[in-house]
DNA sequence: GATACATTACTGACCGGTCAGTTATTTAAT
DNA sequence: ATTAAATAACTGACCGGTCAGTAATGTATC
């Protein structure tokens, strides 16, 4: 790996992204106050004083790692609840499959435990995450239960009220993954996990059989 | 408080109690990495090396916090559970909403955000949540969900794959309360939360229409 | 009930270790 | 030779846990 000939190499346009790929696997294995700057830049292959040629700040850090890794997965979910055909049933059964690919076995939703581990002890974090992704991500899932409500697939309810109730159980289960799941505590396989709560969900918001 | 005539007073039956309140206090606010001994020995009124005649390390001082508030909850919830009479639906209602009186409106309710965000930094925490916390919870609900399967009120199911599906949003709420609340994001009332809540998830549990 | 002696709850300074951020210096690249 | 990327040594603040000493309390003696 080491070049024996030069001890390192000038390698600015990829160390940003190499920071943040660190960064994200140490924040979501140790929680953002855990982790330890220098233990990015090791990660990174690099040293702690580079690390601050390119952000700032440990909390720029953590907002570069957000931007890069959710902001797109946000765009990915808009496009398709706006462009997605067939009943809104089957819209919210490709959204919650989408979603446990997308976040769920993979790195970046670790973010999600971190934030609400981590919410009140950074304020400035919180404040950004709330902007950037919840207030998107609420209006995302809204505007999907409004569409089976439109078509009368789904009861009449006012889906802000509903947003956080049904969406809890995908999250619920997101942070446990990444908390308590290595305890030894017994947990259903995800592909029950799933098909239960999208059975019991639509269940929940199906109109009444006339 | 302070009497201006002796410096400190032997109080050896308070402290635990002063001690184990102040610490809960603290860890609800900030955590339990990011609270200090030497704050928590002052908001009871002792010096830190005081605390240490009582715990032995931050640790026990935790699991003290756990075992004094938690598990008398545990066991009120067990008893309901046995002897409640009446249908599943109402002994499901009954659950809810002493639950959120319970730990919704008080500071004990913080501890599950706590476990949450820092069961994985903590593994020996964890595993004494996991056994005096979880594995009750868990049983306590299962029951009440197979007596409704057994009246008939409730469609078969197992309990099991279902226990975490169905208390999530409640965790998620809060959790919620404990984390990102503070940071100006809208968010539904409580009693419209637990209302539609139980609606839809009673809905998603019944026997259908015949 | 006053005094001396014994006990122990409690204090607060201290230590080893940690970590975010800074700066003086070195080295790759042109 | 110059410049910019990268390093590594450094700073100052913080914190869990320890311990020698102190002050409040209990008790024996007169």
């Amino acid at each position: 790996m080491v070049c024996p000939v030069t001890r390192w190499r000038r390698r600015k346009e990829a160390r940003p992204q190499e920071l943040t790929d660190a960064a994200l696997a140490l924040f979501v294995e140790k929680g953002y106050a855990a982790t330890r700057l220098d233990e990015i830049a090791a990660q990174a292959g690099v040293s702690k004083g580079t690390l601050y040629l390119y952000f700032s700040s440990k909390e720029e850090l953590f907002k570069a790692v957000v931007r890069e890794g959710l902001l797109p997965l946000l765009a990915e979910g808009e496009t398709l609840v706006a462009n997605a055909p067939g009943p809104a049933s089957e819209l919210f059964r490709t959204i919650v499959v989408r979603w446990w690919e997308v976040v769920g076995d993979n790195p970046i939703g670790g973010i999600f435990k971190l934030i609400f581990a981590e919410a009140r002890n950074f304020p400035e974090i919180s404040r950004f995450y709330a902007e950037e992704v919840i207030d998107r991500g609420k209006r995302l899932l809204a505007a999907a239960l409004q569409r089976g409500i439109d078509s009368g697939e789904f009861r009449p309810f006012n889906p802000d009220d509903l947003v956080h109730i049904v969406f809890s159980p995908l999250m619920m289960r997101l942070i446990w993954k990444h908390s308590l799941d290595c305890c030894g505590v017994h947990t259903v396989p995800t592909d029950v996990y799933l098909r239960e709560y999208i059975d019991l969900t639509l269940r929940g918001l199906r109109r009444d059989a006339a």
